[in-house]
DNA sequence: TGTTAAAATGTAATCGGTTACAATAATTCG
DNA sequence: CGAATTATTGTAACCGATTACATTTTAACA
């Protein structure tokens, strides 16, 4: 590899005088050119590693995010990645698998790494590791999931508009009784997603609290959420998932019983992720948006990064009903 | 921070011998004690930038994959981080969107920021690339897609083995016609296990190569080929596709067409992707080993890091038949 | 106990950049 | 035209580790 020493030498200048044409520091313009051109001609590119020790910056962003079988956070991860990319950044993948410990080890080899900040996306993030980035003073955006959400700058969704729009759309498209599936126990986009649900169908006169089931985010917590809504309500003719995954458990459920989708029964999820499109029948489902979401979080985070002392924002995107066959009647 | 000095002050021994400690080089037993005593007391942790800069060597490899839409490549990149955080290697994600242009861009700093190895899955990877990688000595192994695999170790697994399972159970099922959706034109794992169906199945009285049709590993494609193919063979009741995405498109389009699966149709894709499982009805697949696939191409990266003229190995693993719903008869 | 070999530790150069400060060259202006 | 600025470049310290080589300490042995 050949080094800064070598270009200096034959350009006949200075390292420093190199170095400040890397960094467009004030050079004369003819010596830039030759400089300029001694590099190209030896095929020069700086060692990101030496820039890193002395700046103690990488232009690498750490991406946390749980586990990978919900097809939503690779979808996400790819469009920080996309935008991190253009920005000449670098990712450093912290796939936390759900795990604490996993976490942990990672949150640890940040401030070791110079890494310059981090968007995080998990619910297993605990105090203590947060601490320690912020005695680090490692710049954190989080995206999505909310767990210490008030400290950092955020970028989620209008999940209780969503959730208002599912139910409405359901009402629309002349369902009678509409169930819901929940998200997680204190996951808060899902208890913000279930309010828009409520908030709409609650003065209705057949509604109750047992047309609401727990679920998990999964499939199989869907599958199994659906299956007690329709023993309890056997009349269930729509029914709201809090997310996608949950949505296709339903439908699986629905399918063994031979419910017929959307005729019997309409469904619509919450997410939107490729796979709704590719259900038979596709699924309707209230879209985040996801590209915008990923810009807005890298975007904040580089904000963070030049300038410590930004105030925190919070950012709530717009969602979108997304029609498929799951509610076309 | 705390530094390999303030450390070595503090202990009262000079930084070479806390450098030694660090690296378990010989030193007195109770000077290691004192010494590790002090690092924790000033919970020190070691700068890995400036490790890397004296080392050339960084505890980091890429991870090169295609566009994320199809979720065997988050799989697959999981099972890899997951073996390479037991490991304590870092994951430097290099997601290459199918551009040409975007990965050359991260090959170009793969080199200049001491990257210690490439785990590389891409067709589009060039020969101007791949030359640039060997060029600086950078480790490679491939995985899954064979695009220069001759050059590199190599983990993929037994295609035509799998292709041959796959008709075979379609076959065994009772199937009296069987159609084939193709992989892209070019891609060695695709052609693999059309031979394992064409060796299975093209001494049968009705075959010919009409019941071959070209997909794309996408959804649309195996949508349009199984249209295709039954316009061609209205009689078809059995397809077997070359990965999960083109068996799920197939069923979308069967679907169009009201044709029961399995009873009028039976399906079987290829990969083994979560996704199979949730539709409705799940499909039947040939499961790639992902875990199995991670951790050997990881292991065999470490064995070329540490090793550099280790010879190149190339691993073809097992496939097993998962049996779900859609070939259930 | 004095020599010598082996073990333990320290000094200082090095990895490849950045940058404060010093030095030199080019301009400006009375 | 010479002093004062300003622009340009160079020297050397520094980022935080590793390690070759030198030095000191300890152990072994006659």
């Amino acid at each position: 590899m050949t080094t800064i020493k070598d270009v200096s030498k034959k350009a006949g200048v200075s390292v420093a005088t190199v170095s400040r044409v890397l960094n467009n520091k004030k050079v004369k313009k003819e010596t830039v050119e030759h400089v300029l051109r001694i590099m190209k001609e030896l095929n020069y590119s700086p060692n990101q590693i030496a820039r890193g020790l002395s700046n103690k910056k990488t232009k690498t962003i750490a991406l946390v995010i749980p586990v990978i079988n919900n097809p939503f956070f690779p979808e996400l991860a790819s469009s920080i990645e996309h935008i991190a990319h253009k920005y000449g950044y670098k990712i450093f993948l912290c796939n936390s698998d759900d795990s604490k410990e996993k976490l942990a080890d990672y949150i640890d080899t940040l401030t070791s790494n110079y890494i310059d900040g981090v968007i995080i996306n998990s619910h297993v993030v605990e105090r203590v590791d947060i601490d320690k980035l912020i005695q680090n003073k490692v710049p954190i955006v989080t995206i999505d999931r909310k767990h210490f959400e008030h400290e950092f700058t955020h970028v989620s969704v209008k999940n209780k508009d969503g959730g208002g729009i599912a139910a409405n759309h359901l009402l629309e498209i002349g369902c009678k009784r509409i169930g819901h599936i929940k998200g997680p126990e204190n996951e808060r986009n899902a208890t913000e997603r279930y309010w828009g649900y409520r908030t709409t169908v609650h003065k209705l006169d057949w509604y109750d609290q047992s047309y609401v089931v727990a679920g998990d985010f999964s499939v199989e917590g869907g599958y199994k959420a659906m299956k007690e809504l329709l023993i309890k309500h056997p009349t269930i003719d729509g029914v709201f998932a809090a997310n996608d995954l949950s949505a296709i458990g339903a439908m699986k459920a629905a399918y063994e019983w031979n419910i017929k989708i959307p005729d019997d029964l309409a469904i619509i999820g919450f997410d939107g992720i490729a796979m709704t499109k590719y259900m038979v029948p596709s699924i309707t489902t209230i879209q985040q948006p996801l590209q915008k979401m990923g810009k807005i979080a890298f975007e904040e985070l580089m904000n963070k990064i030049n300038n410590p002392d930004a105030k925190i924002k919070h950012h709530e995107l717009d969602v979108s009903l997304m029609l498929q066959e799951s509610t076309l009647r």
